[in-house]
DNA sequence: ACGCCAATTTAAAACGTTGTAAATTTGTGG
DNA sequence: CCACAAATTTACAACGTTTTAAATTGGCGT
């Protein structure tokens, strides 16, 4: 190719080295340390891991010295050794982008990561709808210790792909295949019935529901304490068909708009998201009808936002960064090799103040 | 320690060995490669990486043979061997958690690094209200080979230590250094300018801002963009002193109520955020005023929420997730060692709708 | 057939760590 | 003082890659 280019091409000029960052010298390695106490590397390696077989003493000036230089392992050489790469990889998924979803996540990750060796590597998807290429290509290459993601569905391909590798994961939400797994979900069950009720015990005639997408497993949970709730209360109730919480914000406005200018529009709304709440609000006060007296919602909400912009909404809370924190030592605990039954967790719905 | 401990403790029962990830027996090396084409492992090596000595036949050869069996370096011994990471490392701000700002950043960036070897890892700011103490620790254990962050001050530590030891990084948001550095920035002059300006043109009388916290750098873009709009239309305006743009929602709500009863109060808002903009519309209709007819917003939007839900503010977008591309490609470019002087980007405000 | 240069391939060492097996020191009883 | 076991330390190899330097091959003029 360039075949016919014409030869003048002038070289360009190195006009800057390549920005290396600098050859860290004298980074302190067991080498060092080794020289400086005239124990061998070995020794070295063994004290500062603990082993059984270190006297006390040299155990201590080993640990005294490391701590001095600052000795910190060097990754790469435990992983290349080892095998195990001291990374957790958190699957990234677009639909998270929407108000702190993730980063809330990943905020509670960290903490409980931080006094561990593990670092936090962010695989997003790109490609299809679930990220079950990501989750191959890290069983594969061994990228990661361990995994996080969430929006699970019944018979999660990810999950399926994880379980027949054996490979260590946590998820944020339920499945239904018969070989356990650990998991953290939220009580949606629990909300949605409490949402209804609380609905109802303002006065409510007919309540609606905002549900998730039908494919993720927590839209059955939702969509059954709801319907308990209704039931038990005898009321009337109706669920939009063409809308899920991943419609777009004016989708949702424009419904509520539209439906309560039409006969028997429901006056209680649950809504499990902020934006479906907001959403809502708009699209109930554009037809004229105020919130707190004419209607009323209760909504989930995962950040301070709702109750503090607008305190009319009840709001039922899902901390997010609680869940984020339990799926990490859920998921070192799993690596540690603890049994899968014990590694689950149900948060209940939080019905006074976060404490942040 | 433990001394008198009893003796009787029972030995916890190894009730399950450890879920080791497999040994990933098998896996595809160098060596195996070598083996399968009968050539050293240094040729292979060598053909891999395109060297200029290698026959072209031998070339072809052995990357059809590495694509067949799905060959992939392993990370650990290359950064072992060339000290070269491949990782690029993002430092999570605390106060990014709100909107989706960190994650539609990673987002880009995810997308910038997809066809490279570098993965993203994140770490989290914990301790003081900088990060520094996490930038100090990647330079001095080459945790990364460069480096992202944002909410930059005139004199930000940061950048000032990654300068001193010539790390590669990318900020988001300007510093007032005089040695330059690679940036990408949203033009919050032309916002404000433009924010201001609408206002005046919908014949507002008095208007006001909320501005970021005054240590950041962008405060006094804003600001500056701001009053040159007041001061050429020789309008009325005035700016809260008391709150900022990382003040709690319900803070901003109560101020907005409290100064529209008061004498004289502004009638025209621009809101660089959208939880200031919801928390204003909020403020505002609390005390019976409506949103269009008797006062007007211009709000910064990052996502799409705030349009969808109430078309009635007037928005102006920041496409974050373009920033976290251009971050990430300034960020190779600058670890390839192209001089930081053209890795510069002030990204234009958006008017129109953005293209996702 | 020889020498020599260029083209191409190769062996060996190294990065920093850990596992295996062997070596050294220490302590004890005879 | 010796044998012997226990306690403690050590040398060496290996993980998979890149780099350095050396070896092999082929071509070509003499």
């Amino acid at each position: 190719m360039q075949r016919n280019a014409p030869v003048s091409r002038i070289e360009k000029p190195a006009d800057s080295e390549p920005a290396r960052s600098p050859p860290r010298a004298g980074k302190p390695t067991l080498k060092t340390i080794a020289e400086l106490t005239g124990l061998a590397i070995t020794t070295v390696s063994r004290a500062l891991g603990n082993a059984p077989q270190i006297s006390e003493n040299t155990r201590r000036r080993v640990h005294e010295v490391a701590a001095e230089i600052g000795y910190l392992p060097d990754r790469a050489a435990q992983r290349l050794k080892t095998g195990r790469t001291n990374v957790i990889s958190v699957l990234l998924d677009p639909h998270e982008e929407i108000l702190g979803f993730g980063t809330s996540i990943m905020h509670g990750l960290a903490r409980a990561l931080q006094a561990t060796p593990y670092h936090l590597i962010v695989t997003p998807n790109f490609l299809d709808g679930s990220n079950v290429d990501a989750v191959n290509y890290i069983i594969r290459n061994g990228m990661a210790d361990g995994l996080i993601f969430s929006r699970t569905e019944p018979f999660d391909p990810r999950v399926r792909l994880l379980l027949e590798n054996g490979f260590p994961f946590v998820t944020h939400g339920r499945t239904e295949f018969s070989t356990p797994h650990a998991f953290v979900d939220y009580d949606n069950y629990a909300f949605a019935y409490e949402a209804a009720k609380r609905l109802i015990v303002k006065g409510r005639r007919k309540v609606t529901i905002i549900l998730p997408p039908k494919r993720l497993t927590f839209y059955q949970h939702m969509r059954h304490g709801f319907m308990t709730a209704v039931r038990e209360a005898g009321i009337a109730y109706e669920i939009p068909e063409t809308l899920d919480l991943d419609s777009p914000a004016d989708l949702i406005r424009d419904y509520v708009r539209r439906r309560s200018a039409e006969p028997d529009p429901p006056d209680g709304f649950a809504c499990p998201g902020e934006v479906s709440a907001l959403a809502t609000i708009t699209g109930m006060s554009d037809q004229g009808f105020t919130l707190g007296t004419e209607y009323d919602i209760v909504a989930k909400q995962t950040s301070l936002l709702l109750s503090q912009i607008q305190p009319k909404v009840e709001t039922i809370y899902e901390d997010l960064k609680a869940a984020g924190e339990a799926m990490g030592q859920l998921l070192l605990q799993r690596i540690g090799g603890e049994p899968v039954e014990d590694l689950t967790i149900l948060q209940d719905p939080q019905f006074g103040f976060p404490t942040p």
